[in-house]
DNA sequence: ATAATTTAATACCAACCGGTACAAAACTAA
DNA sequence: TTAGTTTTGTACCGGTTGGTATTAAATTAT
C-alpha cells in the first residue's frame, strides 16, 4: 500500500497547497491575526477566495495551519536550544538565538506567535509612529539616568548606559504582554525581583543583595 | 482677567469632556487602537458619534488625547521611579513597578502604550485562546528543562525553575515586540548578553564568564 | 462519449468600518 | 421675541470585512 495523493479525481487544484500556506503564514507574521485581511492573504498567496476556503476552511483554520508550520520548523528555537547539555548553553541558546531568529531578515520580525496579538495595518502608521517617539524618548530618559550614575560611580564601569536601557524596555515590554495575556502580579514580582537582583548584582557598585 | 469657560454660547455640552476621554482612554488601553472601533467608544463614553467627531476630531485624535492623558498621570512608573536618589532604587521601582501597575485591576492590564499596538478583539477569542496553548506548553518545557537541570546540581538551591522559566519568556516576548518596534540584531543581541550573563552569574553554579 | 467530481472565477451577501449631512433642540446675546 | 450659535440624534455615505452561491472549466472513471 503506497501513499496516494488525496483527491486525484476531479479538476487538478492549480497551486502548490504548502507554498500557499507559508505564504499565509508570512502575512499573518508581519500583520498580526486581525489586522491581516483575506483580500491581501488571497493576493500574496496568489488565489482567489473561494480557492482559499476550500482548500483551508476559513480565515482562523488557515491561521491554525500556518501556525503549525511555524511550530514544526526545523530550527525552532526550543528544540535547539534543547539539544544542549549544560543549562548555561542552553540559556544562552535561547536568548541569543532570539535576538537572531526575531531580526532575521528573510521572514518578518519577531516571534509569529507574539505577533499574532498585534495589528500591524499600514492604514494607522501615524498612531505607530506617535507611540514610537514616546517609547523612544522614555528610552533616552533611561539612558540619561544611567549616563548620570555612572558619572557618579555608582555603575560599573564596563556598564553600558544604552545597553541597560534596552534591557529595561525590553523586560517592561515582556512584562505588560504577560499582563496582557493574564499573568498575575505574583508571576510579574516574583519576574521583576529576579531581574532586579541579577541586574544590580552585576552593575552596581557594590550591592549587596541583603536588603 | 479670569479664566472663562470656553463656548459659553450656545447649547450647552451634555457630558463631562474630561470624564469622556478617560473611559476612552480605557478602551483603547483594553483593545488597542485598531482594535477598538468607534462604535465601542461611543457606547462607553455614552456619547453618540457626532458628539465625538465634534469634541475630539476623529478616532486618531481622540487616540492622540488619550494618551496623552495616560502619560501626564501622577503616577507614571517613569516619573515616580526618578525620584529616588540612587540608581538601583530606581532600577527596582522602575520593574516591582511595573509589575504592580500592569496588573492594576482598576484598568486594562498591561502598558496603554504597549498594548495600543495590540488588537485584542473578543471576536477572535478562538485564536488567543489556541496562541495561548502554544505559549503555556512551551513554558511547561522550559520548566521541566529548569528543574532537571537543577536536579542533576547545575542550578542554585534557591533558584524557582517556574519564576525562571517565566523571565525567559518575558525576555521572549519583549524581545519580540522590540523586533517588531525596528530593533536591529545588535540592539537585541547587546540585551541577550546582558541578560544571559546576569542570569548565569546569579543562578549557574560554577558559571564563569570568561568564556 | 458521458457521467461524476473537483477546482476556478465572477459576482454577490449582510455586517461593520470610520466619518458626515441634516435638522431639531437648547442655550446666549440682542 | 428674535437671531445667532452650538450640541444633539437620526439617518446616511462609500468602502471594507469575512464568507458564499453559482456556473464554467478541467480532470478521472465508466
Amino acid at each position: 500500500m503506497t501513499i496516494t495523493k488525496a483527491a486525484c479525481v476531479g479538476r487538478p487544484r492549480g497551486f502548490d497547497i504548502d507554498f500557499a500556506l507559508e505564504q499565509a503564514l508570512h502575512v499573518f507574521w508581519r500583520n498580526g491575526y486581525e489586522g491581516t485581511s483575506i483580500s491581501e492573504l488571497t493576493e500574496v498567496m496568489g488565489i482567489k477566495k473561494p480557492s482559499l476556503y476550500a482548500a483551508f476552511g476559513n480565515k482562523e483554520q488557515l491561521f491554525l495551519k500556518a501556525i503549525e508550520l511555524y511550530e514544526n520548523r526545523p530550527d525552532s528555537l526550543f528544540n535547539t536550544a534543547f539539544k544542549h547539555e549544560h543549562i548555561a548553553d542552553v540559556i544562552r541558546a535561547l536568548l541569543v538565538g532570539a535576538a537572531a531568529q526575531f531580526t532575521d531578515c528573510s521572514h518578518p520580525q519577531g516571534c509569529a506567535l507574539i505577533n499574532s496579538a498585534l495589528s500591524c495595518n499600514e492604514a494607522s502608521e501615524g498612531i505607530k509612529e506617535a507611540v514610537h517617539l514616546l517609547q523612544t524618548k522614555h528610552q533616552s530618559e533611561l539612558i540619561d539616568q544611567f549616563a548620570e550614575a555612572k558619572q557618579r560611580g555608582e555603575l560599573a564601569d564596563d556598564c553600558q548606559p544604552k545597553v541597560l536601557a534596552t534591557l529595561i524596555v525590553t523586560l517592561f515590554k515582556g512584562m505588560s504582554i504577560q499582563a496582557a495575556d493574564g499573568a498575575t502580579h505574583d508571576d510579574l514580582r516574583h519576574v521583576a525581583e529576579m531581574a532586579v537582583t541579577g541586574i544590580l548584582a552585576q552593575h552596581v557598585k557594590g550591592y549587596s543583595p541583603v536588603k
